[in-house]
DNA sequence: ATTCATGCAAATCGTTTGCAACCCA
DNA sequence: TGGGTTGCAAACGATTTGCATGAAT
């Protein structure tokens, strides 16, 4: 975590960004809360718990802009709302979304295997892969046991 | 095209639902530009042609249906827009998407190897795929060629 | 002092919805 | 006939933007 700060100011910084209340606030709730998947408007709130008088854009805007320098993931669970997770950057945290289509959960799952998929696509197709996104929808344990089928 | 279309009416008159006009147009233009990924607005724009008195809000209740029916896939590739693509349900022909950061071109890959992950999911989490979405981003082969880098 | 960032409110824009007229089954 | 469907226009709602003020370097 304080690697993250770090990492944080000093990406600000090379970038010709200001170090502001407001975006460390922002990025302190989201280490706080790293394993949410919040969204904008959550983060929104939670926001103005420490700091009420800060506005729904600079939320977005900061949002956008920690996602552009790659300190953080948008995601899409699909429910209309941007949701945001932290970009750690050790390489064996990467990880795909569970998403459960009956209660609407999301699990994490540990990647792994998709290197041979990506350097297939480089022989075949010509494309570099640089990153990807996967998402696999069903049925999480819990409503599997609760329900029939 | 002729299988997707006879589906497409049973499918339609097995939930109840009614053979418009509006429907098979839009039906007919998803298999015309099936390798398209049409945007909503695309898909009005392409309808009006033909018939010219649509509302913008029966193409948007159609795909959702369609959607909802399993007939077509939504995609999002981030631009801002919905966008859809013919169900073809032959078992080989499902495929993930190739995106390139620089020019947005969307290419198709044949998918494979994502069986083995989805039986570890199931095992370690108790989790069963019912589907997946993978999309990679990434250089395409035309963009990698005429930049350095 | 300069430049970037913020807060507010208004504007955007893709999408959804209410409703009367319509049309397939 | 009668219940799903359509077209229109209005409503929504997440996100973006203009601008004057304020803060960081």
């Amino acid at each position: 975590m304080n690697d993250m700060i770090n990492n944080f100011e000093t990406t600000l910084k090379e970038n010709g960004y200001k170090l502001t209340v407001q975006r460390r606030v922002i990025l302190n709730l989201l280490i706080e809360h790293e394993e949410k998947h919040l969204s904008t408007e959550e983060i929104y709130e939670l926001v103005k718990k420490k700091y009420p008088q800060i506005g729904l854009a600079t939320v977005y805007r900061t949002l956008m802009l920690f996602d552009k320098l790659g300190l953080i993931y948008k995601l899409d669970f699909d429910d209309g709302f941007s949701r945001y997770e932290l970009n750690k950057r050790e390489a064996d945290h990467r990880h795909h979304h569970l998403i459960c289509t009956q209660c609407g959960n999301v699990e994490e799952v540990r990647e792994d295997l998709l290197d041979s998929i990506e350097e297939d696509i480089l022989f075949k197709n010509g494309f570099l892969v640089k990153d990807h996104r996967v998402k696999f929808y069903g049925l999480c344990k819990h409503c599997r046991e609760s329900t029939d089928e």
